[in-house]
RNA sequence: CGGAGCGUGGCGCAGCCCGGUUAGCGCACUAGACUGGGGGUCUAGGGGUCGGAGGUUCAAAUCCUCUCGCUCCGACCA
């Protein structure tokens, strides 16, 4: 009966591995890179699924469905695309029993199959903006694996937009941005920094990657999600061209971006602690779970009559769970719905019966109030809200603290080495001196900031920390998944 | 692909060097009783041809060869 998980504080990565295990979020499949998303975790998927989609639908996108089969000649179209993509597909090389004509590679991202259908379907600027999105597994031949984080196949949603201008494109790329935004702090309770990928880690065969990074508790950064602005690349390779106004034939400006499983792995590690995983109450399927004790069968009864009339009332506001299994003990069903996250746990005994009251325990903070049935659910409502609030502000405070600005090479090269985090410093647009950074110190520029601070007397340029060369503004940088 | 480690009931392991009764332990599981406000106790059970193939031997979980898989650390990536 002890299952107890590896701390945090000894090792992260084991820790992190027995949190998804014990919590049933997801399993190691027969099939090498692979996982089964269990049914705790795939809950959680759905919910994501559920309020991100009603933002994209919110925003004029509609979903739709293409074929996880692209042809090899696709792929091919755009220059970058294919290098960036080539080394890490999967191809089905074989139909039935025979050998096909053209391999059909399995989708690492479906850019071109869409593309090839939007050259189809828009003709004029009458049809533009086209804003779709789909919902879809895709395959990347990964070296190394690990659950949610990097798996060969995932789960994710892909939008693809085509416009009119340049300067469409790039309003619905930063709209996205702010949606990823919205959802990570809001539903997730993760604080994201916003902005620019470098050239160096941008998409392949986009013209700017934007991107949302978070800290985890290890201090390492994660890319959340991505939102590109493609610029003209694919409708180009593609022939995605539209009569204008005017009259002339333009290419439409594209957009593409994502979210994946991967959101689980962050939700894991900003959140979780020793005890287990943390759902942010917005995130929970259940957002309440009932234990109740009693002795014999008369304080069983009398409790389950009472535990049943408050549930009835909880459910008009919350979700809840009644854990009524009698071969495990409370301190027991304590300690599992810990690991599994459930933001809040009501004790019922009959002690609590008799005064009319039951214990709440928060897994945020692991605080324990009496409250009173009266009112019940509508206690239950505010506590969940200030679970969410603090878990957030939890993280935020945590990423703050482990934030630096940085000006010295060298006390960078240490502080990196010896605590981690993210740090704020100039570093100049040469690719030598980004290389340079990564190699010396295994951390990388994970995003150039919007809206950055502002430097002495609001200038935001500096010297570049490896270089001495000039620098338009403080990047973030820091070793990331 | 390079380095390290590991494959033994569902899970975690011991046994292996130094071959030899019936392959053992903890947890989980089943039945029952007592229990129940932070992972309860006792009793009685079920379940493994030791990753796979080949070899050495009177005899292999144990020795040898090959092979497959997984985890961790690096190079690639959401």
């Amino acid at each position: 009966m002890k299952n107890k998980i590896t701390k945090q504080s000894e090792d992260f990565s084991r820790w992190y591995n027995d949190l998804v295990l014990q919590a049933e979020l997801a399993d190691y499949s027969p099939v090498k890179g692979c996982m089964v998303i269990r049914p705790n975790g795939y809950a959680i998927w759905e919910k994501m699924q559920a309020e991100l989609d009603r933002m994209f639908k919110e925003t004029g996108h509609q979903n739709a469905y293409f074929p996880l089969f692209i042809p090899e000649s696709f792929m091919k179209k755009e220059a970058e695309h294919v290098k960036g993509f080539a080394p890490q597909c999967a191809i089905v090389t074989i139909g039935g029993d025979k050998v096909l004509e053209e391999r059909l590679y399995i989708r690492p991202t479906s850019e071109t199959i869409i593309y090839a259908m939007y050259s189809k379907w828009i003709n004029s600027y009458r049809d533009l903006p086209l804003l779709l999105n789909q919902w879809a597994n895709v395959v990347r031949w990964e070296m190394r694996t690990r659950l949610f984080l990097r798996t060969t196949e995932f789960l994710w949603q892909e939008g693809h937009t085509a416009h009119a201008t340049h300067d469409e494109a790039e309003e619905e790329t930063l709209k996205i941005l702010n949606i990823y935004t919205e959802f990570l702090e809001k539903f997730m309770a993760v604080p994201v920094l916003r902005g620019l990928k470098t050239e160096k880690e941008k998409f392949a065969g986009a013209l700017r990657t934007y991107c949302v990074e978070a800290m985890m508790r290890d201090k390492k950064a994660l890319q959340a999600g991505t939102s590109h602005n493609l610029g003209q690349n694919f409708a180009k390779a593609f022939d995605v061209k539209f009569q204008s106004r005017e009259g002339n034939m333009e290419y439409v400006w594209q957009t593409s971006w994502g979210v994946s499983t991967r959101l689980i792995g962050s939700l894991i590690m900003v959140h979780g602690d020793d005890k287990g995983m943390k759902i942010p109450p917005r995130l929970a399927s259940t957002q309440v779970v009932v234990i109740p004790i009693y002795r014999d069968d008369s304080e069983k009864q009398a409790v389950l009559e009472a535990a049943g009339k408050l549930i009835e009332k909880l459910k008009t506001r919350v979700s809840v769970k009644l854990d009524d299994r009698d071969h495990y003990s409370p301190g027991w069903k304590f300690n599992e719905w810990e690991l599994k996250g459930i933001p809040l746990r009501i004790e019922i005994g009959p002690k609590d019966v008799k005064n009319q009251s039951v214990i709440f325990v928060r897994r945020d903070t692991g605080e324990k109030t009496p409250v009173r049935f009266d009112g019940l659910e509508d206690h239950a409502f505010t506590t969940l809200e200030d679970i969410q609030d603090n878990m957030y502000k939890t993280a935020l405070k945590f990423r703050d603290d482990n934030t630096f600005e940085v000006d010295d090479y060298n006390e960078f090269k240490e502080k990196n080495k010896r605590d981690g985090g993210f740090f704020s410093m100039y570093v100049c647009d040469s690719n030598k001196c980004e290389i340079k950074l990564q190699e010396e110190t295994k951390a990388t520029i994970r995003v150039i900031p919007l809206n950055p601070p502002g430097g002495k007397n609001g200038s935001h340029k500096g010297k570049c920390i490896l270089c001495n060369g000039s620098s338009k503004q403080r990047v973030i940088v820091a070793k990331a998944y």
